[in-house]
DNA sequence: GTTTGGCAGACGCTGTGGTCGAGTGCCAAC
DNA sequence: GTTGGCACTCGACCACAGCGTCTGCCAAAC
């Protein structure tokens, strides 16, 4: 059953529409969502009389008040103290989100974001460009992971000597992301080897898989004349197997003040939220994870409060799609729980699908694997 | 007279220590340097008692409380309310900074510091870890403006083309730095065209200036053969004469995440500051500005709260220092008004000086130039 | 069984008044 | 110029009362 909850993670993917959870009939999700929207929009827990005005239910506030009973058993919201409104839960979000359909952007919308990344000239610049159209749009903190380079293309390899002792590895996929490695020469060289071991690499490198160039390397470094193998150990050094991989996964971040601007953030959480951001691997392993929640891939997720594995998350969500040209990249939107979950899964989704298709068309004509 | 304070600015540099303002005797100077201390280590107002405890004065507090009322009345300190102690003004900071004899940093901290940025492997990696290195022994954040590359020796020119119609300009300097740009050709030209631009590139460009490539490759439009021209045009298009200045001097950002951690920066000053942060050329410029305060270039200068001209800014302090190998960038951390400055000063010059030194080593042993 | 109006109760918020203590400014005396 | 002393100011803290909001519960109506 799709419509099962993980119990143990409480993650669930957005985008299946009307999915109810069974605790709930269809007026308690009405006011369920009712209390979410109005809470997300104003700040204020809510009570059930505002319910009655908002939801349009007709009902009176004491029947609203029972529902509303139910709903606190149940964990879907909660109260701050006594005499105040109700305010969601994490659990809450997850239903609302749960039974939230994801809608389109308006077209004006859609436009400006296909305006803004079709300008971008390189994979990098694109990525750093939809991380700011992203946190613009939705005023929340954007990041977008780029993919792993292992199944680009090389177009380029180069080796500059810088001395008799090391050089500059330079490695160009298809897409004109930039990898630089520094080779360090164990013994002297002369640049005239250097220059040799560039011809070699160039012929043999040139065209394959980002990926390959590492093995490749390897088999190398055997067969070629004494000379130059200290060279090409020292290349195959550089080019450790993850090269392309993982080390490579740059993480574009847009928007981190909307973070400070929002006040149910509180200080100290704000200050770990921001720590976390600085260390670029965590980052992209949530947003991938995340990305990668519940079934449909080529949908955003929500991992909402509680539901993260890394503490300092645990005030915020993170809304994230997974894009994929030849390997998978994933982008997405981090901000408090009370967070816009609509906006943000439909604006998520938008600039990712948009990201995809600049994405391929960079890539240029050449469509083959 | 070195002594005299520009009154407009306020600015004035650190490092000339004992220098001391008209209005201040040596005993107002010390009180004020008492507060000064006081304040930045406990956050509270100080009053005439703790004044005596801690400047270790041979008077009574009815003595400090005069004197203190004479620092208030020219505007070095001030009472948040009638009943509580004293705080400093920024023209207080100012006048401490100054008085300040900047001490050269412990042995331990200096040499973790060379350690670190020794192990980098080319000048950007260089300086992103000095940004790191800075604002953890800082806990403030940091920032480093690479310099200019326009000095700098080509080390390498390619072209790689991408599809008919455009290719990849990579330039790479002789400390690692790789510049990349888009080149977009309006004649359709075939990949044999580009390599034989590529040639041409590298047999006139490598070993000259950065800031020398695009005169060059003007100078080379009107020679080449017609059917080389539209690439050498693109090429000339794609390297303005700023493209090897100011576009390219990148800003490393390290530890914002302290900033959040301040109490004394209030929210939505916060906010305002993050996001000055993540606006890369105001802040490079910022940087170099305060860094060129004052007469002494090797040595940190400190611009203090309301002397910002940059609005967002008034509610903190930047110490700042010029490092120069062939051409100069800055580097320096952001805080609180209310930050240590005596620690921010000497390890901005410590860290400053480190990285003058590995960057100098870094362009290898052809010094000349 | 569901819904409803009504009502008591809980409780945060605000404002008032009172005490406490830190720190000052001032002054007369040294 | 320095000092002890003293009156004064004012924020911090606390208790208390009044107000308004929102709840939970209940008995009656549907």
């Amino acid at each position: 059953m799709a419509d099962q909850r993980d119990a143990a993670a409480g993650r669930m993917s957005a985008g299946m529409p009307g999915r109810m959870p069974e605790d709930l009939d269809e007026r308690k999700a009405r006011v369920l969502r009712t209390i979410v929207a109005e809470y997300v929009a104003n700040g204020q827990p809510v009570g059930s009389s505002r319910v009655v005005e908002t939801a349009g239910l007709d009902v009176s506030s004491a029947t609203v008040r029972n529902e509303m009973a139910a709903l606190e058993e149940r964990g879907y919201i909660d109260q701050p103290h006594t005499s105040a409104g109700r305010i969601p839960t994490d659990k809450g979000y997850r239903a609302f989100v749960d039974l939230l359909e994801v809608g389109g952007l308006d077209t004006q919308r859609a436009e400006l974001i296909d305006e803004l990344l079709g300008s971008a000239q390189d994979a990098e610049q694109l990525m750093s460009t939809a991380s700011a159209v992203l946190s613009q749009l939705t005023r929340l903190a954007a990041m977008v992971v780029a993919p792993a380079m292992d199944e680009a293309r090389c177009k380029l390899i180069e080796l500059v000597p810088l001395g008799t002792s090391s050089a500059l590895l330079l490695l160009v996929d298809d897409t004109g992301r930039v990898v630089r490695r520094n080779v360090e020469i164990d013994t002297p060289v002369t640049d005239d080897d250097v220059a040799r071991v560039r011809g070699v690499l160039a012929e043999q490198v040139i065209g394959r898989r980002m990926g390959d160039v590492h093995p490749t390397v390897e088999g190398l470094v055997d067969e070629a004349p004494s000379e130059l193998r200290p060279v090409l150990r020292a290349v195959r050094g550089a080019t450790s197997e993850d090269l392309t991989v993982d080390l490579v996964r740059r993480v574009f971040v847009g928007g981190q003040a909307a973070l400070a601007g929002d006040e149910s953030l509180e200080r100290g959480a704000l200050g770990q939220v921001l720590e976390l951001i600085e260390e670029r691997a965590t980052l992209a392993r949530v947003l991938d994870d995340t990305a990668a929640d519940g079934g449909d891939a080529n949908a955003p997720h929500a991992r909402i409060g509680a539901e993260h594995d890394v503490e300092e998350l645990k005030p915020t969500s993170l809304v994230s799609q997974r894009y994929q040209v030849v390997r998978a990249g994933s982008l997405g939107v981090l901000g408090p729980t009370r967070m816009d979950y609509g906006a943000a899964l439909s604006t998520v989704r938008a600039v990712s699908e948009a990201l995809e298709r600049t994405l391929a068309h960079l890539r240029g004509p050449d469509q083959q694997n």
